[in-house]
RNA sequence: GCCCCCAUCGUCUAGGGGACCAGGACGUGGGCCUUUCAAGCCCAAGACCGGAGUUCGAAUCUCCGUGGGGGCACCA
């Protein structure tokens, strides 16, 4: 390929589903590639199987990708001098090259229909030929008659096709191997071997980064590429990404499994509304078979985008390790201020019925910061804030280290301690309380419990002295009163 | 079955012939801190798939096994 071109990528997903974090780490890869090296990025939409077409998918994916803050220079949404991207609007093109193929004599007419090539398909390893040599002006004549035919490549029979992969170095396939692969289909579309090979052709691109699901036939991109004369672009490709447990390639079925409260799944809108963070999963997957060195794991997309490096990827499989997005997650989430953490959870606040008050919201970040992992989870720190009645079941109040009677003694006693705070703020209620405890001859724990459960409803709650403050005076009062009698009343 | 790719702790990885009785991160176990739960800090356990070469010397290079993965469509 021509070096000193500028550099040119694409990402060029099938609308057949939503993104997930296979695509996703692709297209991230050559966004990545393209943006350290100051080049361009296209999203070019491979449509050319109608049977499979999901309509929304193409929509979702420009939604997901963005969201992510991966963005492209043209693309469909966006355009570009190299317009059309959506290559359904492409068939013109790829039939006048199939056809191009077709008249050098690396390519010709097949009349086989779907019988015929099922039933030899026991019998050959791939197509058997028929058509091969059939006369070139007789098979013309088929065509223009309207016959039902596909265009097929004309292989090689002997020799070995060579392709050099940037992280694999030479690849080498027998010849032999290969059949007489279909390049344009019946239903006046292409196959992606040639749809692609010729709009990466036609648009410039110059490094092609994708899965390995491609590996194996790149010997055809490259005889392709070579029967037309052009040049080959650089390829590299990217390992595949694997079930957690390491066996066998992450699956749509995966994602199927996930049980109601699993936060985790392969597909990007999945983990958006699930409350993760778009940089958390970039620096999540930029990981998943890449790496600058053995100190540095914590990336933001910015930071990414000035060391990147394809020459560092490592070209064995990786399994998807979910706990490790936790981790990211968490680590961002921290390192967010408070209103950005209050506005990122607002929306699951919302979506669970919830309508907090700014202020008071701004307040309760500091208190579940470093306890949420997804900002979904700030639904089950926070909703009792917000309830007005709470349900606590007696038996919760009574345990092997406290009795019920031990109980009532204690939540009376602080009740009346409360009561007596010239101001209701954190600050006074710890030191009174702890005083309390003190006084009772009580670890702070064993005094704090019951008054945690009153409060919350909960044995887990964010610090309790802060909680009583901003859960104020009066609720405090009445909680506390009502755990009372309900304790009374056993 | 055929073709192709890959191989370091459970997982992601550093490593490019001596710097490696193999380093980091997640996870796990333990401890500290502590009002619960977290967070944070500290400690620990934990790997070069096997066998032949090459070499004074191999996790690193070569070959053969083995294991894992991907692909074998008028899908992408």
């Amino acid at each position: 390929m021509n070096t000193s071109s500028p550099i040119r990528v694409r990402f060029a997903p099938s609308p057949t589903g939503y993104l997930h974090i296979g695509g996703a780490r692709t297209a991230l890869y050559n966004y990545l590639f393209a943006k350290i090296n100051g080049g361009s990025m296209v999203l070019r939409i491979e449509d050319t199987d109608r049977k499979r077409y999901v309509e929304d998918s193409e929509k979702q994916l420009i939604k997901d990708l963005k969201w992510l803050g991966i963005s492209w220079d043209e693309g469909p949404d966006v355009g570009g001098k190299y317009s059309p991207y959506t290559q359904s609007e492409r068939t013109k093109l790829h039939r006048n090259y199939a056809e191009k193929l077709v008249s050098i004599d690396k390519a010709y007419y097949c009349f086989c229909d779907k019988e015929r090539l099922q039933s030899i398909r026991s019998k050959h390893k791939g197509y058997d030929g028929h058509c091969r040599d059939i006369d070139t002006n007789k098979a013309l004549e088929r065509v223009i008659s309207g016959e039902e035919h596909t265009i097929r490549f004309r292989s090689p029979k002997q020799g070995t096709t060579t392709v050099d992969d940037l992280i694999r170095k030479n690849i080498t396939v027998k010849n032999k191997q290969m059949e007489d692969f279909v390049l344009f289909k019946a239903d006046g579309f292409p196959v992606y071997h040639l749809a692609a090979m010729v709009d990466d052709h036609l648009m410039g691109i110059t490094h092609v980064i994708r899965g390995e699901e491609w590996l194996s036939s790149i010997a055809k991109h490259a005889l392709i590429i070579r029967a037309f004369g052009w040049s080959e672009p650089i390829w590299c490709h990217l390992s595949v990404l694997t079930q957690p447990d390491g066996k066998g390639k992450m699956s749509k079925r995966d994602a199927k499994t996930k049980e109601p409260g699993n936060k985790h799944s392969i597909f990007i809108n999945d983990l958006n509304n699930k409350g993760y963070h778009p940089e958390a999963i970039t620096n999540w997957m930029a990981l998943m078979g890449w790496s600058l060195d053995d100190k540095q794991e914590d990336f933001k997309l910015v930071d990414l985008e000035k060391v990147f490096n394809l020459d560092r990827i490592n070209p064995s499989p990786a399994a998807v390790n979910f706990s490790k997005l936790d981790y990211f997650q968490g680590k961002h989430v921290r390192q967010m201020s408070n209103s950005e953490v209050a506005s990122s959870v607002q929306p699951f606040l919302m979506k669970a019925g919830i309508v907090p008050d700014q202020e008071m919201l701004l307040s309760l970040v500091p208190l579940i910061k470093n306890r949420i992992v997804t900002f979904e989870d700030s639904v089950e720190w926070l909703s009792f804030f917000f309830t007005k009645e709470i349900q606590i079941s007696p038996s919760e109040f009574i345990n092997k280290k406290t009795t019920k009677e031990e109980t009532l003694v204690i939540l009376q006693k602080v009740q009346l301690t409360l009561e007596q705070l010239p101001t209701f703020d954190h600050e006074g209620i710890e030191s009174e309380l702890r005083l309390l405890a003190e006084k009772m001859n009580l670890k702070l724990g064993q005094l704090l419990n019951p008054v945690r459960l009153a409060t919350s409803g909960q044995k887990v709650s964010p610090p309790l002295f802060e909680t009583l403050e901003i859960l104020g005076e009066n609720l405090v009062h009445s909680r506390i009163e009502k755990a009372i009698k309900l304790l009374e009343n056993i």
